[in-house]
DNA sequence: AGCAACAGGATTAACACATC
DNA sequence: GATGTGTTAATCCTGTTGCT
């Protein structure tokens, strides 16, 4: 615990140049004593760290003096960077060891290389909250020269010209301005504005890519995780889309969600069946649906859901019920 | 310009507590 | 008991500010 302290504190020294023994102790989560004494420990170790005294004084690295961590690629410390990037802060308890980590990372990469990576990094989001699609999928299969078409334009900042076959349509050429890259579980989500619209594409959809040299139009910083969530929820609110409230037996409801355009809220219900917030692409989808479960599914609202089903099985009824 | 008061930060020491 | 850490207090150093 204290060999990883000692390295985090003269990373830190080494990033920041210059700090103060209370903003370093606020950082590494100890009291000012404690990095007093770390800071005796590295000295007499040999680590050339000096203290200033007086009003603007603090502790720092004589210059020149360089910490390594070996095998760590450009690409590769922008992953690490982009994995740290998101909610990896909230996941497992690991916070403190994940942004000492970060430190190490960032540390390791050249002066010069260090903003351009930070700047990278904030273009990838990894596993956001919240999903456009519930359903579980296969994996989506993206081939890996696409895919390096596509994230060299976002981290380059340029315009990116993609061959993507939209649901149900012919594929085309488009020209976009890519935002960021987005994964959920096995999909991967390309964030763009096309002529100055908002668009977001399924990565497996993108049959060809092709970077373009003029810069792309976009912010210099972006909230990646804001934008993936305003976008969820345009998507779910879009449309002719309908929500239904759904009764559900347990042992159907893969097959519920797999038909689903997405599933909001889930509890169980009275009498172990469970109760499910479902969204579809239009009345017509949600009626379908709920007709292959048959009696292991009841839609609860809207009514007229509710009566389009009765409708449709007093129908059948009618016509299966008269003798032959 | 010179001086004193003040503020911010480092330094040092003593002690207590927790863990192994 | 050794080690690591936290708390408290006194002291030293240095830059800033206001006054003469």
């Amino acid at each position: 615990m204290r060999a990883d302290r000692l390295v985090s504190l003269v990373l830190l020294l080494r990033q920041r140049g210059h700090l103060t023994a209370a903003t370093l102790a606020r950082e590494l989560e100890v009291s000012t004593r404690t990095v007093l004494r770390d800071i005796e420990a590295l000295s007499a170790a040999g680590v050339p760290v000096y203290a200033e005294r007086g009003r603007h004084g603090g502790f720092a690295l004589l210059p020149g003096f360089q910490t390594e961590l070996t095998g760590l690629n450009h690409d590769e410390a922008i992953a690490l960077l982009a994995a740290g990037s998101g909610r990896g802060e909230q996941v497992f308890g690991l916070g403190s060891a994940l942004a000492s980590a970060m430190r190490k990372v960032a540390g390791a990469l050249p002066e010069s290389h260090r903003a351009t990576a930070s700047d990278a990094a904030q273009r990838f989001l990894i596993d956001p909250e919240t999903d456009l699609l519930s359903r579980r999928l296969a994996t989506e299969e993206v081939p890996a020269t696409t895919m390096s078409e596509v994230r060299r334009a976002v981290l380059a900042g340029r315009k990116l010209r993609i061959h993507y076959a939209a649901a149900d349509q012919t594929p085309q050429w488009r020209t976009v301005d890519p935002i960021g890259l987005v994964t959920v579980r096995d999909r991967g989500y390309l964030l763009a504005t096309r002529s100055g619209t908002e668009r977001t594409y399924r990565l497996s959809r993108v049959l060809a890519a092709e970077e373009l040299p003029e810069p792309a139009q976009r912010p210099n910083r972006v909230d990646l995780d804001r934008i993936w969530r305003e976008r969820c929820a345009q998507f779910l609110s879009g449309g002719d889309q309908i929500t239904a409230l759904v009764r559900v037996n347990p042992a159907r409801r893969e097959d519920l969600v797999s038909t689903a355009l997405a599933v909001r809220a889930e509890d169980p219900d009275a009498d172990g069946w469970l109760r499910l917030e479902v969204t579809f692409q239009d009345s017509r989808h949600a009626e379908w649906a709920l007709w292959q479960l048959t009696t292991d599914a009841e839609a609860l609202a809207p009514q007229s859901l509710r009566t389009s089903l009765r409708d449709s099985a007093a129908a059948i009824a009618a016509r299966y019920g008269a003798p032959t």
